[in-house]
DNA sequence: ATACTTAGTTTAACAATGCAACTAAGTATT
DNA sequence: AATACTTAGTTGCATTGTTAAACTAAGTAT
């Protein structure tokens, strides 16, 4: 048999300042030592017991942050993906929102805009891509951006956070009777989130079911 | 670096006599030998540019089909699913029509119901169950239907193929307004299928840019 | 010729969606 | 303390999309 390299590699996405973010490393070995990546790692095989432990594993490490949401996402591979010969990496993305990053993550995670195409090295540029584009069509009907809103929000906000993705306006009547179909929150009794001269919103949280468990809906948003 | 071992595996489904049927083969070699298993091997880093390609290039070997439409499905990972140690196996999904399976391929594969839950080793088991609920999702909102149905095919028999995929009875109004939303299909002019006493009904096939390429709704049918 | 069967279309009822206008509940202004 | 302002959340209705039923079309069987 051939050798084969064998990694993951993680998309770890927030929205932060109204746009979406990808958290990169400045790798701290050969190859493109220096270069800023996406957090990667090889598959320990003696301590990993699935891709997803290890992506877990390797995520906490480098960045330590435990992710509440990641989910795999494609395979990447071939002879000229990585220098050192031909390789597999299975992608994973993950999903937080900004203060997980900014209580839990080391300082050298640095946050980048998807948008700008910053050079990245490996396949990353095609790997971060496939990861925003799943992430956009997983949107349309899902609950899947409930993970970047954080533990628990309005649903104004929630609502801002899916426009955002999805790229356009939506609305507020439709979007809130979906949301009620999905019936995947709970509105946390007594608390409101007073931001400005106005009435305050419910807060709501994702119910417990529904922390690694997608909702789905049978005719998107 | 710890030693992976990396195959592909290939759900190759086909519709035949109203189930929908997955294609095995009786192992070669060890482990299992002699067992009734998916299509699978190793990747050949000497001459596959891909894991699509070492996918294609396994299943042409193994059954001699050159599949019409392939896609990656999943990695499926541990220590324990392949006796020989800890392995990673890209899984892939394949659809053909059932006359490209009897013309083609070899005559020692063998179709089996999806539902009949025969043992199967490693975890095929799981690969398979992936695969089939993959189809059958992706079949509510996608042309990947289309695949099964040949390379000629009415919008009744395709009907019925959706039907019998997302198990439910459809409106013809609708699957046809949303066929006809798609704009996938072209009639071969002149072309009909006379199957019984009644009107005969017009043949169609995928649009060349179709071939590989799927088409999604935006609401599903 | 007439009946029968399935292909394919039309119509109209029904359900889902989206807009506009409303009420609710806070802060800011006078 | 009354009034204005802003955004949260709801209500009602117009518009749009979906489906069932009934129709026409085109063949074979009797």
């Amino acid at each position: 048999m051939n050798q084969i390299i064998c990694t993951v590699d993680i998309v770890l996405l927030t929205l932060h300042e109204g746009v979406l973010k990808v958290a990169l490393l400045k790798r701290d070995r050969e190859p493109f030592k220096g270069v800023n990546a996406l957090p990667g790692g090889f598959i320990h095989s003696n301590e990993d017991s699935d891709v997803q432990e290890a992506a877990l594993r390797v995520l906490k490490e480098k960045t330590n942050i435990d992710a509440p949401y990641l989910e795999q996402l494609a395979s990447f591979s071939g002879p000229a993906r990585d220098p050192r010969g031909w390789s597999v990496s299975i992608a994973h993305y993950a999903l937080v929102s900004f203060d997980v990053i900014s209580s839990a993550a080391h300082p050298d995670v640095k946050l980048v805009s998807v948008d700008r195409p910053s050079s990245l090295p490996f396949d990353h540029r095609s790997i971060l891509e496939t990861a925003v584009s799943r992430l956009r069509s997983k949107s349309q009907y899902s609950s899947l951006p409930c993970y970047l809103a954080g533990e628990t929000f309005t649903l104004p906000q929630l609502q801002r956070v899916y426009e955002f993705l999805m790229g356009e306006a939506l609305n507020k009547v439709s979007f809130r009777r979906k949301i009620t179909e999905m019936d995947m929150l709970e509105a946390i009794p007594g608390e409101f989130e007073t931001a400005g001269a106005h009435r305050p919103a419910q807060l709501y949280r994702l119910k417990k079911i529904f922390k690694q468990q997608l909702q789905l809906l049978d005719r998107g948003l």
